[in-house]
DNA sequence: AAACATTTGACTATTTTTGTCAAAACAAAC
DNA sequence: GTTTGTTTTGACAAAAATAGTCAAATGTTT
């Protein structure tokens, strides 16, 4: 259960970079990443898949990662948060099979 | 497994109100009610429990309803959307145990 | 204290969401 | 088929949320 802000700094100190590298790798203006990395800020989806390509991480766990973060903090401050959330699961799995029988 | 638009809707005929009607007591462009009906739009979280109160209905249920609406539609194109909606689970219970614990 | 890395915060820009309004579409009655 | 009444649509404006920029402050090591 890693949020994104774990698993990309994570990732950084592991190959050593500098804030200061990545930004100018990424362009992407570091004091960004640094927000990033404490969670301060949520990235594009864009910016996820970037970061999954440069440090070498799994796309879709990072995604995924990214994408529940923002779920939880989504949610976090509503009393109904997380029955919503299992209602989500429901109806997206009822979407699905809409779309797909369409 | 209700929509919130399903649920307003029904409310609204159950009571055989017009838009219009609607519109004028809860001071709300009916074009929107009528957005909100068909899901097309989401309200604010305070017209939600607006509309609780004018229908009488379950605030709770009716809340759940909506925030779980914009979770699934939020969620619904993207590759990893449910299991992301699986992990904020976790993420939001393991969030509020720090919460308490402070 | 010098040199270097990270964090903070005020500000702007951009994107997304919401509100307004008039006209179009739909429906029933006559 | 036109009048009356309801709902829907779409173009546009307003407001809110999110993202980006930059310089200064803070922290860390030597």
């Amino acid at each position: 259960m890693n949020t994104f802000a774990d698993l990309i700094r994570i990732a950084r100190e592991e190959k050593g970079f500098f804030l200061r590298q990545v930004a100018a790798s990424m362009d992407i203006d570091q004091a960004i990443i640094s927000k990033f990395e404490r969670g301060e800020r949520k990235p594009t989806k864009d910016q996820v898949e970037r970061f999954a390509e440069f440090y070498n991480l799994d796309k879709n766990q990072l995604v995924t990662s990214w994408l529940s973060d923002k779920l939880a903090s989504y949610v976090l401050d509503e009393e109904n948060g997380e029955e919503a959330l299992k209602v989500a699961e429901e109806k997206v799995k009822y979407l699905k099979t809409i779309q797909h029988g369409k």
